[in-house]
DNA sequence: GCACTTGACATAGATAGTCTATGTCATGTC
DNA sequence: GACATGACATAGACTATCTATGTCAAGTGC
């Protein structure tokens, strides 16, 4: 088994990870969401770059982020990320929806 | 709401139903296999046919499952599907692999 | 001051998996 | 014999992820 046994990402999650660090954390930039998500997830989860600024971009498109350039501690230039009222929502909806479906499925791996 | 909320499946998931469905039942057609994935899971999920037959192919030609033409009850013409050793092995793989990145999901949206 | 590494963002292209839409074929029904 | 139904099947679109690559700026060693 290889050294580094982290997972991709469950496809349809990686919106959800991104809101819900979000709302934990209140503002993060790129870099730090995928490391919050990874070290977050015990390490078993891993969020590639390639997909990580898509997701973004699609998630700043439809409204739920909002991002503003800055500097990190190491002053590099980073954007900054903040869920929006709508973004919470969403999250909301999104966590709602994940339950039912993974319950679904453990119903199914596990039936009474 | 629609009357028929039933969700897509979780990406990535089909086929350890389909596997664990068989694991469960021996033997059944596709349209049985859909069946059983329906009200298995309370209703919740649902298996278009569009996903279910490259789905059933994909397993087929992995050597997960054999099929034999046969006739259903009411004479019809049908495929019945069963688990191969192999099926039975990566079947295994599939839902522990699963529940390792639901459980780091579950993390992030609930954490300690 | 120049090469190198690193942090951070970004995009193009490939791939995979699901869905929508459609088609076929055989059986049974009116 | 028209039609509905069960069952299988495929083509095409779409979405989301990954791989691979690139850029840019700051810091580090020499």
């Amino acid at each position: 088994m290889s050294p580094d046994a982290r997972e991709e990402i469950l496809p349809g999650t990686l919106d959800m990870l991104i809101l819900k660090t979000l709302a934990a954390r209140h503002e993060l930039h790129g870099f730090g969401i995928a490391e919050a998500i990874e070290t977050g997830s015990g390490d078993v989860l891993r969020v590639e770059e390639g997909s990580l600024y898509p997701a973004l971009q699609r998630l700043l498109i439809k409204g739920w982020l909002r991002g503003e350039w800055g500097k990190t501690a190491e002053n590099r230039r980073a954007r900054y990320y903040r869920l929006t009222a709508a973004g919470r929502k969403q999250l909301e909806a999104e966590v709602a929806s994940y339950r039912r479906v993974s319950l679904a499925i453990e119903r199914i791996l596990s039936p009474a």
